[in-house]
RNA sequence: GCCCCCAUCGUCCAGCGGCCUAGGACGCCGCCCUUUCAAGGCGGCAACACGGGUUCGAAUCCCGUUGGGGGUGCCA
């Protein structure tokens, strides 16, 4: 069982200790029986799977329905325990009395999807997709002095592209500004909330006077500031007790009242802040299960306290995702790291691998198969076998990743992924040429790349290594690598080029032909063929190393490639 | 400083008290295959942070130490 969660704690702040038992106990059942099942086998990566994966998964036209009445309540989140040897996948219904599981992701607009980010996005999708609940986008955009319209648009495109469709929203924050403020209003109304008119240096300053943890004291505690310039409005956290909450991925998670201070929830500028805007929300959003990353984790009690003070019975269940770290072990950051989802696509990483390769950040398939089609993670991701520690962004694991899947892609398919990387390049111009016939015509661009695509194919991890690899079809004449030319073209590559040149003239022109030339070539000079092709190789394509030389020569015709052998004759 | 979280090969994951002489994957090294380079095949190196407990038995449970990280904003 994936999904549902037996979720919903009731509320228990002052003080209450829970036993972890709930949740654990029926973590341990559920492990239990997972053991016990069948190891499913491994399906080859080819077209089947490709169908059955996320391409299958269409993106729905994100139509934002309308929220729930505000206050009209949450659904009560609590699983049915169901009799145990119940159907096959779980003791546990998948059903949450009275509603679906929803999830939510969302991310602040920052004008790009980061890594982080798209990780936590997919395992919400994950988990929804995995127990028919929904997956709603919103953009936490409160601060309205950092957020443009048009920072989200690239978020969204990356989700797209990652093929992370979501069935509601996106919702903007901002535009339920009057909610929040409401809120806010009724919280004041109910003295659970103060004015507050301390500017952040008196703050500082009387933190630093008593010398105690910085933050807020309560200064404006029963000062009954009224509304006006700089006033924000903080949340009154209680004095006594703690709030406590049990987390899917850590188990319970305790913090003292004592060190949640009484926070902002409101700008003075009237704007909500995040901690308000999230948990009210969440609330009207009917969310039952938040999955973010840890870094949220402290914020959590805030939530949970604004929830309460708003008359929440109910508790969604939470699970905090490990952070993504880079090699210094520190969180994954815009600054320091490539972060950017965008990037990779750049990069030439196929969505499929991204995908892939996150979800294995942070989790495990339980039969250890880890490159798989999306179809297959759904089913098999369950949230409590998320593990707790950190994990490294490993750019050298996702590119192995990548590999395989370019590797998979019908021939037809990785022509067309590969050729927009080819069309940036400036000696891409189209050409559709002739065609190979045994006579040695020549095939031009892209046509000529197409016929040479399955060899390449195998040959690059990443689309972005196509173009160096195929330059020579495009080019009238092939770059040199210097360092290339001077290994290869030493003695006896005079006479090797000459004898080459020679029997090509007249060889037919296939592949084979043209291997057996040139290995009757080497033989005559005492040279193995791996000698022997390393000139012509060079002359053609400029590089030591590149796609198998005999195909190549086929594909790029007679005349250009007679041509090319004697410009590098004479260079000699 | 304070609060919270975390700790198995370099990296990601497995391990749920005996099946562990700790398994898989990436990377690395070697060999094979081979027209270069890949891919593929075979093999190898490589980890339970430390110290106490609990137990017949601990990588697994508990406590502590150390180390790392996150948070501590009128950012999210």
């Amino acid at each position: 069982m994936r999904c549902p969660h037996p979720t919903a704690q009731k509320g228990q702040t002052e003080g209450t200790t829970r036993s972890a038992s709930s949740v654990r106990g029926w973590t341990s059942s559920v492990r239990a029986e997972r053991a016990a099942a069948p190891r499913p086998r491994w399906s080859p990566p080819g077209r089947s799977w490709r169908a059955t994966g996320h391409d299958r998964i269409s993106v729905r036209s994100p139509t934002p329905p309308p929220l729930p009445v505000p206050g009209a309540g949450l659904a009560p989140l609590v699983a049915d325990r169901q009799v145990p040897g119940g159907n096959r996948s779980g003791r546990y219904s998948r059903r949450v009395s009275g509603a679906t599981p929803r999830v939510r992701f969302s991310p602040a607009p920052t004008g790009y999807l980061h890594v982080g980010g798209a990780r936590t996005a997919l395992f919400n999708w994950l988990f929804a997709r995995g127990c028919g609940g929904s997956f709603l986008l919103r953009i936490e955009d409160t601060d309205v002095e950092r957020s443009r319209p048009e920072l989200v648009l690239a978020i969204l495109d990356s989700l797209r592209w990652l093929g992370l469709d979501w069935d509601e929203g996106p919702v903007h924050q901002s535009d339920r500004a009057e909610r929040h403020r409401e809120v806010v209003a009724q919280l004041l109304a109910a003295g659970a909330a103060y004015r507050c008119d301390c500017s952040q240096d008196q703050v500082r300053a009387r933190a630093e006077e008593r010398g105690g943890p910085p933050g807020y004291d309560g200064w404006c505690r029963d000062r009954e500031v009224g509304p006006g310039e700089g006033v924000v409005v903080r949340f009154r956290t209680p004095d006594e007790g703690r709030t406590s909450f049990e987390d899917v991925v850590r188990g319970e998670v305790s913090f003292d009242h004592k060190v949640v201070e009484d926070f902002v929830i409101q700008r003075s500028s009237g704007a909500p802040m995040f901690v308000l805007a999230n948990a009210v929300d969440d609330l009207d959003m009917a969310i039952t299960h938040v999955i973010r990353g840890e870094d949220l984790l402290s914020a959590t009690p805030k939530v949970l306290l604004v929830r309460e003070a708003l008359g929440a019975s109910e508790r969604p269940v939470f699970a905090h995702l490990p952070i993504l770290v880079n090699d210094k072990r520190q969180k994954l950051s815009k600054r320091r790291d490539d972060v950017a989802v965008g990037d990779y696509r750049e990069r030439g990483y196929l969505p499929e691998a991204m995908v892939n390769y996150l979800a294995l950040l942070g989790w495990g398939p339980p039969d250890g198969i880890e490159i798989r089609p999306l179809g297959e993670i759904v089913e098999r991701f369950r949230l409590e076998d998320v593990n707790q520690a950190p994990a490294f962004f490993d750019v050298e694991k996702l590119t192995h990743v990548n590999g395989v899947y370019l590797r998979s892609l019908p021939s037809s398919s990785f022509v067309g992924a590969a050729r927009p990387f080819l069309e940036r390049e400036p000696w891409a111009s189209g050409g559709d040429g002739g065609d190979v016939d045994g006579n040695g015509e020549a095939l031009e661009g892209f046509e000529a790349f197409a016929r040479l695509a399955p060899l390449v194919q195998e040959r690059v991890a990443t689309l972005a290594e196509v173009p160096g690899m195929v330059d020579f079809l495009f080019l009238d004449e092939p770059v040199v690598d210097q360092g290339s030319w001077d290994k290869a073209m030493k003695p006896p590559a005079d006479e090797i080029l000459d004898a080459t040149l020679a029997a090509y003239e007249t060889a037919p022109w296939t592949s084979a032909a043209l291997l057996a030339s040139l290995r009757a070539v080497g033989e005559e000079l005492g040279l193995s063929l791996r000698k022997a092709q390393a000139p012509v190789r060079v002359a053609l394509t400029g590089r030591s190393v590149g796609p198998p030389l005999f195909e190549s020569l086929e594909v790029l015709g007679r005349e250009r490639s007679l041509a090319r052998l004697r410009a590098a004759r004479e260079r000699l």
